[in-house]
DNA sequence: TCCTTATAATGAGCAAGCTCATTTTATGCC
DNA sequence: GGCATAAAATGAGCTTGCTCATTATAAGGA
C-alpha cells in the first residue's frame, strides 16, 4: 500500500519533470499532452488521471513555486521585521518579489496560466487556481492588518488583485534585461494601492469620530 | 462588383447574427463553429474566411459595441462639458460606464473575450483586440491630458489598464441585480488612479521647480 | 455567346485536448 | 500457489477549432 503511494508520487514527478522540460524547450502551446505522456513513459490517459487538464499541470508547477516563495519570504520576514519597520508598500513588494523570484524559471510558459487561471474570473469557477488566489489574498489581508488596516473590503481586495495580476501579466512578457520594468510597475502599483488604502481608513475614521 | 461587396457584407451579418443568437442561448463554449455555420447557412470554411478565429468573432461583436459606446459618450460629452467641470475620475467613469452599457447584451458570453483578449498580454501578440486596447488607452490619454496631466507614462497606462480589465472581468461575473458592485469597484478604482496620477504630476512639478 | 480569370464557397481532413470501456497490476486472504 | 477485488494504466476514439486543395460563381472581354 505504502509502496503504491510512493510509486504514484514517483509517476507524478516523472510527469511534472517531463512537462517542465518540454514546456521550457518548446513552449506551452507547441507541447502536446501526447508529447508529455511519451516523455514520461506513460499513456495519455494516465496523464489525465494525475492532472485534470493541461493547464492544471502548469497550475501545479506554479503552486509549487509559490509555496517555496512563501516559505522563503516568511523566513526572511521573521529575521528582519523586528528591527526595521518597512511601509505597507515595501512589505507587499517583498512578498510579490519573492514570488516572482521563484516563478522565474517558469516565466517563458506561464502566460497561459496567468491569462486563464489568475484572471479575476477564476473566482467564478471552481479550480485549483482559485485556491492560489484565496491564499494570496489571505496573506495580503493579514499583512495589511499588521499595518493598522483591520477591515479590508472586498472591493479593496479586488483592486489589489487587478494590480497584482496586471503586474504578473506584464512580467510574463517583460523584455527588459532583468525585468526592471516589472519591478518599477509593481513598485508604483503597490505604492498607489497602499496610499489609497491607508487614506481610505483614515478618512472613514475621521468621518466616524 | 458592388453587388458582390454587398453580398459579402450580408453574409458577414448573417454570421454575426447567428453567432449572437447561439452565444446568448447556449453560451460561448458550448456553441461550436459548426453550429454557427449551419445557423448562418454556410460552410465552416466560409465562416473562417470572414473571421480568423472563433474568438475574433466575439471580438468583433465587442468592437461594434465599443464603437457605439464611444459615439454616444462623445455626443453626451459635447453637450455637457462646457457648463459642468467633472473631475478626472468622473470623466473616466462616464467613459467606462458608457462602454458597459453597450456591452451589456453580450455580457453572458464575453468572459472568454475579456480573459484571453483584453488581458494585459495582448500587447505581446498582434490581434484585433490589441487595436481596441490601444484605442481605449489613447482616449484615456487624451482625456487625462484635458485634466492637466500632459505626460502619462507607460507605467501609468499599464496600471490603468490593469484596473480597467479588472473591473471588466468583475463585471462579466457580477451577480448584483444591476451590477452596482461593478460600478462601486469601478468608482473606487478610478478615484484611486486619478488621485495617484494627479498627485504624481504635482509631486514631480514641485520637485522640478 | 463563350472564354478567362479573380474571388468566394466548400467540406473532407488534421491536430490536439480529453474520455472511458477495457485490461493490467498489486494486495490480501485461503 | 490460486483466487477475488480494488485501483491504476491504457489507448482507441470522440469533439471541436481550424486548414487548404478543390470547386463553384460571377464579372469583363472578344
Amino acid at each position: 500500500m505504502r509502496i503504491t503511494a510512493d510509486e504514484k508520487r514517483a509517476t507524478r514527478r516523472r510527469i511534472v519533470e517531463a512537462a517542465v522540460d518540454l514546456f521550457r524547450s518548446q513552449g506551452f502551446e507547441t507541447t502536446t499532452t501526447r508529447d508529455i505522456a511519451r516523455a514520461a513513459g506513460i499513456a495519455v490517459g494516465t496523464l489525465f488521471n494525475y492532472f485534470e487538464t493541461k493547464e492544471a499541470l502548469v497550475a501545479s508547477l506554479a503552486a509549487e513555486a509559490l509555496s517555496r516563495a512563501h516559505a522563503a519570504w516568511k523566513r526572511e520576514r521573521e529575521r528582519t521585521s523586528l528591527n526595521q519597520r518597512p511601509g505597507l508598500d515595501e512589505d507587499l513588494f517583498s512578498l510579490v518579489a519573492a514570488e516572482l523570484r521563484q516563478l522565474r524559471p517558469l516565466r517563458k510558459f506561464l502566460s497561459p496560466f496567468i491569462e486563464t487561471i489568475l484572471s479575476p474570473l477564476v473566482a467564478a469557477r471552481k479550480s485549483a487556481a482559485d485556491e492560489l488566489r484565496v491564499a494570496h489574498l489571505e496573506r495580503v489581508t493579514e499583512l495589511v492588518g499588521r499595518h493598522g488596516v483591520a477591515d479590508v473590503t472586498p472591493v479593496a481586495l479586488q483592486m489589489y488583485w487587478a494590480l497584482y495580476t496586471g503586474a504578473l501579466a506584464f512580467w510574463a512578457v517583460d523584455r527588459s534585461p532583468r525585468q526592471e520594468d516589472t519591478l518599477a510597475l509593481l513598485d508604483e502599483s503597490l505604492q498607489m494601492f497602499s496610499a489609497w488604502l491607508q487614506g481610505q481608513t483614515d478618512g472613514s475614521k475621521t468621518e466616524r469620530s
